[in-house]
DNA sequence: CAAGGTCGATACTACTCGGTATCCAATACT
DNA sequence: AGTATTGGATACCGAGTAGTATCGACCTTG
């Protein structure tokens, strides 16, 4: 006989999706767990057997998610090794801004709210710090094997790339239409310098050859 | 004799810095008008008398500090009309942005709560829109009186000025120390080019003559 | 200087939330 | 099959919230 009742994982993962989705549209402080349980098809009594504390799954969920989110970005960047790497980097970045809409405006609640505790401060600024390492060593080995050297150390440049998408976004968000798609590699291009400018024109004339 | 008790305009006063101040230490949403009121002073009957609902007051908190921190930012690019523009902006902005770091988590957290309220949305859009024209301006502005040309197209300029500059001050709040000063100002130089790069040591030149 | 009005304090209501205790049913084990 | 175990539903509690009614003190005005 098929099993009538769902594995423990199966109902955590529903728990954890729903709760992205009310968070998502409602935001992490104004929904209850009773909602989040509702939208699973659960009750609240799930919930807390899955999880200690709402705390604990609102950090379930942003660890998860971050780190499905920094794989599918370097999965992006990674699967395309042609020479306008930074028009596709940014490509990549603009169609995640847009798509994601409702993952920054998770990041920001939670940001604001990290910062009255401890425990949330030191996970997002690890996490953080482990996005900006995994950048950083995906724009060395681009410039290593493209052949030109980075504008700035590989670290700041980092950084400076995260706060921009993450910015366009927030700016994106607010007023949707307001940006222009291919601003950030517009922006991109600018900060590459002459160097990429030279490259992507390179690339241009080998792929009409 | 004196009048023993606070004018409308002053108890509204005493509110709106309270709430500013609290708000910022422990987040909108966590705090109650309780503590507001107490912070500043008075009971939550105070508040009441001098707003309608916690969301008028946070509101009027928002729209009121924004118009501020639009009005000190013009005025301190203005204030310098020197040659090294970008190096001073960048300056100000990043010694804004340590200070500030207040306001900008206030900003996380209003931009999270503005996307369940069409009220504040609508707000929060139209305030933004007035930002980017005003930097823009400004960009218009220095550009034609140190005589060189933006970049790109000054309205998208503006885009990426506040991108950038917000998105770093977050970097900043998560993790204090990561972020070296003068990134902001080497970014810049980047994006504004080869011109200011000349534009600068023509200054320096003249400074030391 | 009295009358009327305003402002803010106090006390209260109605409600929601996170979290807990308990209990029942479905599963795993022997 | 019978038993132990586990997962989730139900009911409940204490705390704390936004918001309201009321009342007294103070200011203003005729």
């Amino acid at each position: 006989m098929a099993r009538t009742r769902p594995t423990r994982a199966e109902t955590r993962r529903q728990v954890l999706d729903a709760a992205f989705e009310v968070f998502g549209q409602r935001g992490i402080a104004a929904t209850s767990l009773t909602e989040v349980a509702a939208a699973a098809g659960l009750t609240k009594g799930a919930v807390y057997s899955n999880f200690d504390s709402k705390d604990e799954l609102v950090l379930t969920l942003m660890e998860e998610h971050a780190g499905h989110r920094i794989q599918a970005s370097l999965d992006a960047v990674d699967a395309d090794g042609g020479a306008d790497v930074f028009g596709q980097v940014a490509a990549v970045l603009v169609r995640e801004m847009r798509a994601d809409a409702v993952w920054h405006r998770l990041l920001a609640e939670y940001f604001a709210l990290a910062h009255h505790d401890p425990r949330k401060q030191k996970a997002l600024q690890g996490r953080r710090r482990e996005v900006r390492a995994t950048v950083a060593r995906a724009l060395v080995q681009v410039s290593e094997g493209l052949g030109f050297a980075l504008p700035m150390p590989a670290d700041d440049l980092a950084i400076v790339f995260l706060a921009l998408s993450n910015g366009m976004a927030v700016e994106s968000d607010i007023d949707p239409g307001g940006v222009p798609d291919d601003l950030l590699a517009r922006v991109l291009t600018l900060i590459a310098g002459d160097a990429v400018v030279a490259l992507r024109e390179a690339a241009a004339r080998a792929s009409v050859d």
